[in-house]
DNA sequence: ACAAAAGTGTTTTTTTTACACCCATGT
DNA sequence: ACATGGGTGTAAAAAAAACACTTTTGT
């Protein structure tokens, strides 16, 4: 039997050779598609950037941003790089989130999907005007559209993952960059938790962690009685 | 500018030439190591296999269990075979870890590498006995040898990781196919929360999860007085 | 005045923590 | 008999859950 393994010899088989990709076994070269779940809040309700393809093959099918990984970037970069691109943003949260390895996840080439998570804040987005090849749109989360190959369940898989990164305050404060008021937040953690929490218990927890502080500011756009709006507290000094 | 972005077309290329890579751009082949963070739990310990280099480059090194990716097999497929020929285990539970796709991570190559967890109960583990090509050993997670180029940073991350994987119940009971005594499960405990705990009050808790239950044997390895050996519970019927 | 959403405190229940002595086995 | 690790219960403290009325704004 020939042993597939032990093959560290081969991964360093360049190491003696100096030279890049040279002896490049044809049975072992991939493709990757970075694909990037890009997570805002928005109104109450947790969303996720798509694009609309124009044309066949899925022509009118969904995706999510995506790009093929070249051999001189490494997978952030190239997510960072696609997001300046199709959304404008640079800068975004990245972290890595699942890889999908099925062969025949697209229809006639075999290409590794690595998918990320990417977080953005509501007012923080824009749309770069003039980029009109593709329409984009938010979606909620509960809500989505048809989607090229397996993109449907690259997301709900995201989804999840989510869910449970939110649970950590740093990650959460990437959804909230700017002031929030305390339902908003509240809102979030209902998504998390996947049940209704009591305003009163919710405001005397979340006020007991210390990780919020009030602006003094007041939400003017609203119905009813205007929310005081909060920020995550800034880590101050090393004292 | 060019726009990168959008290459989906060139994601589907071969949707209509119904042909297999003659069309791959050599900007955008990548090699893939898949690498496997074998874990047990044994003699109240976390352990982790790793193997010895012999020869150059890198020789004396440990490092993790490892192949390339071929076009042909999923990531899983391959870390399960890899598992199967230099552990002689197979049906290994598996989970995608992270990848680490810094350009410079090997010395003249270009190598993506994906880690996954696998975990195994300390009482299934045997070894090949007549695959001496390389040595190996189950290292204790806190004592680490010095390994291959990025494969300390790999394994660390996978021990923060696997801390947070075994929370879940279902992960955990990976570690303990067979029996145990409340004491080793409740190292492990230890081990993630990274805290002593007490002994009466976790014994109150686990018990009250209803996740495990006497087997009605007892421990008759150890010193002192017997422990009674326990066993998670199976689901049961649908009633 | 009324609709809409925000703000607020107390009591009960549940969960967590702290803590010390006896038990079964091998040597 | 003694060394070693296993098994056990209760009380105090902390955290979580349940619960309803008042306030501020816009219309």
């Amino acid at each position: 039997m020939l042993l597939r393994s032990f093959l560290f010899d081969k991964l360093c088989i360049n190491y003696y050779n100096d030279g890049v990709g040279d002896t490049m076994d044809k049975r072992y070269i991939n493709q990757i598609e970075v694909i990037i779940n890009l997570f805002t809040f928005d109104k109450g309700k947790l969303k996720v950037l798509l694009f609309r393809r124009s044309e066949e093959p899925f022509k009118g099918y969904w995706m999510l941003p995506s790009n093929l990984l070249m051999v001189s970037e490494t997978i952030e970069e190239c997510a960072l790089y696609t997001i300046e691109e199709m959304v404008g943003l640079n800068d975004i949260y990245l972290k890595q989130c699942n890889v999908f390895s099925k062969i025949d996840r697209l229809p006639n080439e075999r290409i590794i999907g690595n998918s990320l998570i990417g977080l953005v804040d509501s007012q923080t987005i824009y749309f770069k005007k003039n980029n009109s090849l593709y329409e984009s749109a938010w979606f909620t989360y509960d809500e989505l559209p048809k989607m090229v190959y397996d993109h449907n369940e690259i997301l709900i898989n995201a989804i999840e993952y989510l869910k449970n990164e939110l649970k950590q305050v740093e990650v959460l404060k990437k959804l909230f960059n700017n002031c929030f008021t305390m339902t908003e937040l509240q809102k979030v953690y209902e998504i998390i938790y996947g049940k209704e929490l009591d305003r009163r218990n919710f405001r005397k927890k979340i006020l007991s962690m210390n990780i919020i502080e009030p602006t003094g500011d007041k939400n003017i756009n609203g119905n009813g009685r205007p929310a005081e709006l909060y920020q995550f507290i800034e880590k101050k000094s090393l004292f």
